[in-house]
DNA sequence: ATCGTAGTACGAGGTCTATCGTACGAGGCG
DNA sequence: CGCCTCGTACGATAGACCTCGTACTACGAT
């Protein structure tokens, strides 16, 4: 009641310990994933998935997230009726140090190089 | 003549600016490959396909190696019959500054975590 | 020249993936 | 309540991917 969090269900995330490598690089290795990636790591906030302009259908866009969900990169909770999205920072700087910057860093680097102005 | 080269022909690499972040992670999303590229890490040379004792066919190995090539991870050169493979440690840490080293950090995290002993 | 070894090419099978469209559920707001 | 918006679920489709087996080429050694 005096909860300032969730209005409804929860949503399934890997523990910590049951991220796989394999499975995050996966996750990433989809341009539009990769895309959604870089700008919640830009934004450094909980985002909507509504916040997002895909050039996909809503159908694509709810695949990708919990494809992203699923790899444990982001962490999804309900807020009203939108799904607020952040990355999972901590735990993936604990699983693997430095990886998260070093992807977050090599996308900012490829895109400045082809010209995808952020 | 006085080429300490390859006695072959050439295989087709992409050049550096054709590499793509999204490919190389798609690359190194499959446990084979992961399995392959750790490996060239840890030898820190030039190694054939034949050095490596993996869980699937002649023909499959060699898919495996051709997505690591045409993706950019690694080079191969004919040498006599046999084909050495090298990891682009300077191509891609031109491109993607610490990324491999973050990449094959974080495979032996969860190599280590995992028990899969080296 | 003959054989053996390293790796390729091609085709097939089965699975997974990205995408879409339509129909549906859940929550906020008039 | 009725409606609109956010997002899901399900099914379908087309393409990609991993795997294999068999037949083949290229090189080196006997």
């Amino acid at each position: 009641m005096t909860d300032t969090a969730t209005t409804g269900r929860a949503l399934p995330h890997p523990e910590p310990e049951e991220i796989r490598l394999e499975s995050v690089l996966h996750a990433l290795s989809d341009p539009m994933r990769l895309r959604i990636v870089r700008e919640l790591a830009a934004d450094e906030a909980e985002l909507s998935c509504s916040h997002f302009d895909l050039p996909v259908t809503k159908s694509t866009t709810t695949h990708h997230f919990r494809v992203l969900r699923q790899s444990g990169v982001i962490r999804q909770v309900y807020q009203g009726t939108a799904k607020m999205n952040g990355l999972r920072r901590d735990d993936l700087d604990g699983l693997f140090p430095g990886l998260l910057d070093s992807l977050l860093a090599a996308a900012d680097r490829q895109a400045g190089r082809l010209g995808d102005r952020s």
